[in-house]
RNA sequence: CGGGGCGUAGUGUAACGGUUAACAUUCCUGUUUUGGGAACAGGCGACUCAGGGUUCGAAUCCCUGCGCCCCGACCA
């Protein structure tokens, strides 16, 4: 991509109303634009870095056996009284709206009514399960307050896996490899080293649920974490009989504020027996299916990436998430510089290596200053001296290395680190 | 939902109740520049959130509405 073409521009100064780390950053590189309280849009930057975040999720839950679908937004409301979570009294964040008939319907906040009552169509049998799908879906929730920038919007995209399983043990089964799939996640999203395990509270149908923690002073939780075990537990759990039975000793745990960038959570019949979702087993007798759900909420977990950003000036993205993979700067836009950036431009993206070329004619402070912004955590500057020499200048934002290499080894260090 | 704060060019700020609402930046033109947001010159851009009211006179004071931010509560 030429970044003369692109759809973006960079501001100096964040508009007042935000005050957030991540929304700030996010607007003045130009990858959202706010369309009111807790409600972003997403420009061609942003766009990419939610897709590779996205495409991260779908491969590590495909790789569990999730299967990919689309429910839709708008809800009905009789299945929604049937496990008694339309009334505004007991879910209040609820849009809903009614059609010209003068039917109500609601925006989902979530979808366990509309996949369960969907999966009566195909669960008949012990032989139709398990069952394991997820989708990427916007969310609307009428959040009485949203904050922190990206953090808790009030239309969000999210991926929400539901698992359908025959019984408990086929249900814990799935529960600790969606576990693994989610440290992937995180793993692979740069912020594994701060986020945890934590074990928060679990309903009616099973002791805990775990969500899944990253250390921020943006976060609304407060968490009592233990790094070496790489587990935390959650405030409103956080009890001494909570620790004995996790093998924690309250000495060993660090307080922190945190925000939830995942959960995964044991349904049990919760919804199947309301809804009347049961197979038939070997005996013919009839058995309600025993449920999960799994969500991480894709913008927040962009915000929470940038909330990690050491300083308020500038964004480096780890390298899985970032919109490009490599940044190439040239310093001139006309003679052998220009022609040596196009050259290893060409070179590169026939690679599949995705590269953003900063072919416009500005000073070099503006281009450097933009970079910073974007984040881009590789970059290529490319200057008549170095080039003269047949170097080029390699900066790795990330380790923040700085080398002068020449093509072969600048390709070499490109192919291993591309992702 | 309770409490607090705030709405002025795209953005950030200024303006005692008193000219034509100012400055910076962005943007446009030109000249000179060209490795960390360059210099100079010229220019565009605001019925000051909306609607009422007080006043000779309102961006400024009052009321209502809307919007935004923060703290708290809430977060299936």
């Amino acid at each position: 991509m030429r970044q003369s073409h692109l759809f973006t521009k960079t501001r100096r100064e964040a508009p007042s109303d935000e005050v957030s780390k991540n929304s700030q950053l996010l607007i003045r590189a130009g990858f959202i634009q706010k369309m009111g309280a807790g409600v972003y849009s997403f420009l061609p930057l942003g766009l990419r870095v939610l897709n590779k975040i996205e495409q991260i999720i779908r491969e590590e839950m495909n790789a569990i056996g999730g299967q990919e679908l689309q429910l839709a937004a708008l809800q009905e409301k009789s299945l929604w009284e049937k496990t008694n979570r339309w009334d505004d009294a007991v879910v209040d964040n609820w849009f809903k709206t009614t059609l010209k008939n003068g039917n109500e319907m609601g925006l989902g906040f979530t979808h366990e009514e509309p996949l369960t009552n969907l999966m009566r169509d195909h669960i008949r049998s012990f032989r139709d399960l398990p069952i394991y799908t997820y989708q990427f879906q916007t969310k609307f929730r009428n959040e009485t307050r949203a904050k922190s920038g990206i953090l808790r919007g009030r239309e969000f995209l999210m991926k929400d896996l539901y698992s359908f399983s025959r019984d408990e043990k086929e249900h814990e089964a799935f529960y600790e490899k969606s576990k693994i799939a989610y440290a992937n996640v995180f793993k692979r999203a740069g912020i594994a080293d701060r986020t945890f395990i934590t074990f928060a509270s679990g309903g009616s149908f099973s002791k805990y649920s775990h969500e899944y923690q990253m250390l921020t002073d943006a976060g609304e939780d407060i968490i009592y974490y233990n790094k070496e075990k790489n587990v935390a537990v959650n405030k409103e759990v956080y009890t001494d009989e909570v620790l004995a039975e996790m093998g924690l000793k309250k000495s060993d745990m660090t307080e922190g504020k945190a925000v939830e960038v995942g959960n995964i959570f044991s349904l049990g019949t919760k919804f199947s027996e309301p809804l009347e979702l049961s197979f038939k087993d070997e005996t013919g007798k009839n058995i309600p299916v025993i449920m999960g759900s799994y969500g991480i909420g894709i913008p927040r977990l962009m915000g929470a990436i940038v909330e990690t950003m050491p300083t308020d000036k500038e964004i480096v993205w780890p390298k899985n998430v970032s919109p490009f993979a490599v940044h190439i700067i040239a310093m001139k836009i006309e003679g052998p510089v220009m022609e040596a950036a196009e050259k290893l431009y060409k070179e590169l993206t026939e690679k599949n290596v995705e590269v953003l070329l900063d072919d416009r004619d500005l000073r070099a402070g503006e281009k450097f200053g933009d970079a910073d912004l974007i984040g881009i955590p590789l970059r290529i500057i490319l200057g008549e001296k170095s080039l003269a020499a047949g170097k080029y200048e390699f900066k790795d934002r990330i380790t923040n290395k700085e080398e002068l290499f020449d093509k072969d080894e600048l390709m070499a260090y490109i192919e291993k680190h591309n992702v």
